[in-house]
RNA sequence: CGGAGUGUAGCUCAGUCCGGUAGAGCACCGCCUUCGGGAGGCGGGGGUCGGAGGUUCGAAUCCUCUCACUCCGACCA
């Protein structure tokens, strides 16, 4: 390919509405522009690195025995309904109606239209289990969309699901997969993790997230320096070093006045005391039942540890979202304002964090306006009704296998497979006959890969100041050639004419930078290096003198001198490895 | 959906407070010079100042409404 008949769209500047380092080098590469929020179009040079994504991802599903289909984009809403999700999935489900008025949606993931197609074409075990995927354009209405394609509205995943006849085979194929997504990621030349995951609404028993680490992701994950544990810090568990074991004796408790000190800091400032000694209550929103008539909750952790939402939200009777009770509520049912709340008298369910649960004489609220309890213990003092992991863990932990200290780094969501078992199945009734001859349900697993921002992954975590440094399996083009003066020197066009030639004969990507003279040198060097591009060759009149030519890689400091005639057997080497 | 902010040339932005001929740099077109790190000179094209309404002799500028976009939060199989 040659830069003159080419979209080479680079921007200078880089375009005052992106925020990410990743958006902000796909606009000044020239991979993407926007239409609206959420919703790119994607040029020449992102289309062949979304391509080179797409290819490899393809390959190795194929590889695992997955099918692939490709299902409509748009829904029609009865299949939503039988579900269960026309009315659960609100607006992100973009909805409309054809020209007779009947309801459609555009796809945001396919288990519906899967099920429907799989309970038609299947009525045996014998075709058990089997696994269906597509690579396609999904659209979720996202409230917020933002940072470019890493959290668009219209997008490219790859989507499959699993039939199985049990749990069993369900499991096996849910290993495969885990194995396929790490050889996928292994082979686009990402660094990434894959962690223990909450299921979420979409139900099951399994779940695992895949990781690009990236300073700029949204999630927090959590493992150890083995490898031998990794999960999403929603769910991540983790044991506190210097926990209490409460052997010590207890002594006498006492209320202390402690003026105006609410926050953990403030007491523990006032009171000279770690925050280790403290414990923390937080009143949440819970169902009204009879039980429970005032529709609170408290949830107690030790002072220096946080809570986690979606860990607390597994508490039966806690309301989901989960929502902390207004001042007002918690003086009405509890007389009295936080930041002198504590687990003593308490009417309200008590749940307590296993941080906690074997505290002995620590300080807590005395649930009168200014005062806490000094020395307070469980039993004489204070009571819980419940213990439960409800803390977010911390960077320093005890791995809980046993096996080092827990690191928290920032990752980006790429993947994500669960075992859904037969949620769908049942609510859509899609079963086939066992060996008995007996209706079964099928089990189901499903795997996703977002396939859109694989590509903004990967810019976030390889890049340097001077653009994008793409890994060399899905970089637009392998070598870019440089010739400088070619329009005075006729030797250096026909050097990077036969250059590029026999590059492309040997089925390496070329892109010749033959813009005209108007074009200096120091403008085609950025440009190359912007788009990421992993080889370069210079081609100029200085170098043919020595009979050579300049080779830089994207990511080395210097570059270096390479006899022409050797230049084949060089490039090619390093294009290999 | 709550909070904050921004809309002026393809891009980055000035001009808005204090109403009076629509600006700069880069990009683009032409000619000349230059040619290993985003060159220089001369000449040129490009805008209903997001949209609608209002105030005024006169509105990019003041007022009202509206739309779009971005960020923070909430939310997110």
């Amino acid at each position: 390919m040659r830069t003159s008949q080419y979209l080479i769209a680079t921007l200078r500047e880089t375009p005052a509405d992106a925020e990410v380092i990743s958006h902000q080098l796909m606009l000044r590469a020239g991979l993407i522009r926007k239409l609206a929020s959420g919703m790119y179009t994607w040029l020449p040079a992102g289309l062949r690195v979304l391509h080179k994504v797409t290819a490899i991802v393809r390959e190795e599903m194929n590889r695992s025995g997955a099918m692939e289909i490709s299902m409509p984009v748009v829904q029609s809403a009865e299949l939503w309904q039988e579900s269960g999700r026309w009315d659960k999935m609100g607006p992100e489900l973009l909805r409309f109606v054809d020209r007779h008025d009947r309801p459609f949606c555009l796809g945001p993931t396919h288990e519906e239209v899967i099920t429907d197609l799989i309970r038609n074409e299947f009525n045996s075990y014998k075709q058990l289990p089997a696994n269906f995927y597509q690579i396609q354009m999904k659209f979720r209405d996202e409230r917020r969309p933002r940072f470019g394609v890493m959290r668009a509205r219209e997008f490219l995943m790859k989507d499959a699901y699993s039939f199985h006849i049990n749990q069993a085979s369900l499991e096996q194929t849910y290993q495969l997969m885990y194995q396929t997504y790490s050889n996928i990621f292994t082979r686009l030349g990402l660094n990434f993790r894959a962690v223990l995951a909450d299921t979420g609404n979409i139900g099951g028993s399994t779940s695992h997230e895949f990781h690009v680490l990236a300073d700029s992701g949204e999630d927090d994950i959590v493992f150890n320096s083995t490898g031998s544990y990794a999960a999403n810090i929603e769910l991540a568990d983790g044991v506190i070093k210097d926990l209490d074991d409460g052997s010590a004796a207890m002594l006498e408790s006492r209320e202390i006045n402690t003026g105006n000190a609410h926050s953990i800091e403030e007491l523990c400032a006032l009171l000279d005391l770690p925050a280790t000694r403290l414990i923390k209550t937080l009143i949440v929103k819970a169902e009204v039942t009879d039980t429970n008539p005032h529709g609170l909750m408290a949830l107690v952790l030790r002072g220096d540890q946080a809570l986690n939402d979606i860990k607390a939200e597994k508490i039966a009777g806690i309301v989901c979202p989960i929502s902390f009770a207004s001042d007002a509520e918690i003086e009405t049912v509890l007389g009295c304002k936080p930041g002198c709340l504590g687990p003593n008298k308490l009417d309200i369910p008590v749940v307590v964090d296993r941080s906690a649960e074997n505290m002995r004489n620590f300080v807590c609220g005395a649930n009168k306006a200014e005062t806490h309890l000094m020395d307070a213990n469980w039993g004489r003092d204070c009571h819980f009704d419940q213990v439960a992991d409800i803390r977010k863990v911390k960077e320093g932990d005890l791995s809980p296998d046993g096996q080092g200290e827990l690191l928290i780094k920032r990752g980006i969501e790429v993947g994500h497979i669960f075992q859904l078992g037969t949620k769908y199945s049942e609510a859509m009734k899609a079963a086939v006959l066992d060996e008995n001859g007996r209706s079964v349900l099928m089990t189901m697993g499903c795997y996703g890969i977002g396939v859109s921002r694989i590509v903004a992954a990967a810019i976030e975590q390889n890049h340097d100041t001077n653009g994008i440094i793409w890994p060399e399996a899905i970089a637009p083009f392998q070598v870019a050639i440089v010739p400088l003066n070619a329009h005075k020197s006729p030797r250096v066009t026909e050097v990077s004419e036969h250059l590029m030639a026999e590059l492309e004969k040997a089925g390496i990507e070329v892109l010749l930078d033959d813009r005209d003279k108007k074009t200096s040198p120091g403008v085609k060097f950025a440009d190359m290096e912007l788009m990421g591009i992993p080889h370069r060759i210079v081609v100029s009149d200085r170098g043919l003198e020595n009979n050579e030519l300049e080779y830089k890689f994207r990511r080395a400091e210097q570059a270096e001198n390479v006899p022409v005639d050797s230049i084949m057997a060089f490039l090619s080497a390093r294009i290999a490895s």
